[in-house]
DNA sequence: TCTTATATAGTATTTATTATTATTTAGCTT
DNA sequence: AAGCTAAATAATAATAAATACTATATAAGA
């Protein structure tokens, strides 16, 4: 069996698990993420999934690429999505995103400041900027969930 | 001196190496984000700014807003004010994005793959993923510079 | 096969961002 | 200090992304 094969399988898996059903459009949506290595927008995928099946709406394709993240089978690239955001604070800092409200809190952790990227990385590209990045659910949304 | 004063005054002497005028509009975007320790999306900075110019508009502070990041006094959060991107790859990996064509290129660098945030974070976040965010320009674009 | 809750298509909104153009102004020049 | 000119701005329009709404269709359990 192929590798997508495989996948698909154990994609339908996760989707009776969470109780979702398996529908074409969905199957086609995850297909079109999973042979992907270009980390495509809401509409790039929309175009591969309407070679298929010709008369898919946007709307859908963007609730089941966001379901996908939802069930963990894919996850939203770092910070995408949201408005552009200014930050004036020059000092060396990391940054902590809420995936609930969207906020940003800053933090500071010495040993990221010089964080040293692979040598392959300086030789192919000018480095600009390395941040560590987390994401995850603040203390406020956390209350939140809880009632 | 306030600290605030001398942050303006570095700003003008920054607009003027860089050959630019110093506008009542540019002060008071560069105040704005200077005081500010949120993170303002273009409309925050807007509403601030409306405050003391009534009549700016959200051209005026989108360019600005800009501007102060090109002459590197403000930067772009990470991955903010990008279209919204997935990713399918479950493996552990790190993105380097290219702030030219907006290309996101995978890497791979083990020492990256189990990074410890500090302590006071997991105390109050729930982390969900911490990836190291790298962000430059591509050898494509950095040819086409040349050219 | 029948039923029902879930998912979808199609359309409409909302919101973010950039582009266009006429007007204004910062700051050099004299 | 007054005038000049390129740069910057305000106001509006256009584009694009993402979500919301509603009637219809369908997956999957009974």
């Amino acid at each position: 069996m192929s590798d997508l094969e495989n996948k698909i399988k154990a994609f339908c898996g996760r989707c009776k698990e969470q109780g979702l059903k398996i529908t074409p459009q969905r199957i086609e949506v995850y297909k079109a993420l999973a042979v992907s290595s270009s980390h495509p927008s809401a509409d790039e995928v929309y175009e591969k999934v309407k070679a298929i099946l010709p008369n898919v709406s946007l709307d859908t394709v963007n609730r089941t690429l966001n379901t996908l993240s939802d069930i963990g089978v894919a996850f939203v690239v770092e910070g995408s999505g949201d408005v552009k955001r200014f930050d004036g604070n020059l000092d060396n800092h990391q940054h902590f995103k809420c995936i609930k409200c969207k906020k940003i809190f800053d933090f500071q952790h010495t040993p990221f400041d010089n964080i040293q990227v692979p040598r392959e990385l300086e030789d192919n590209f000018r480095v600009l900027r390395t941040t560590v990045y987390v994401e995850g659910v603040c203390r406020m949304c956390l209350e939140k969930e809880q009632n």
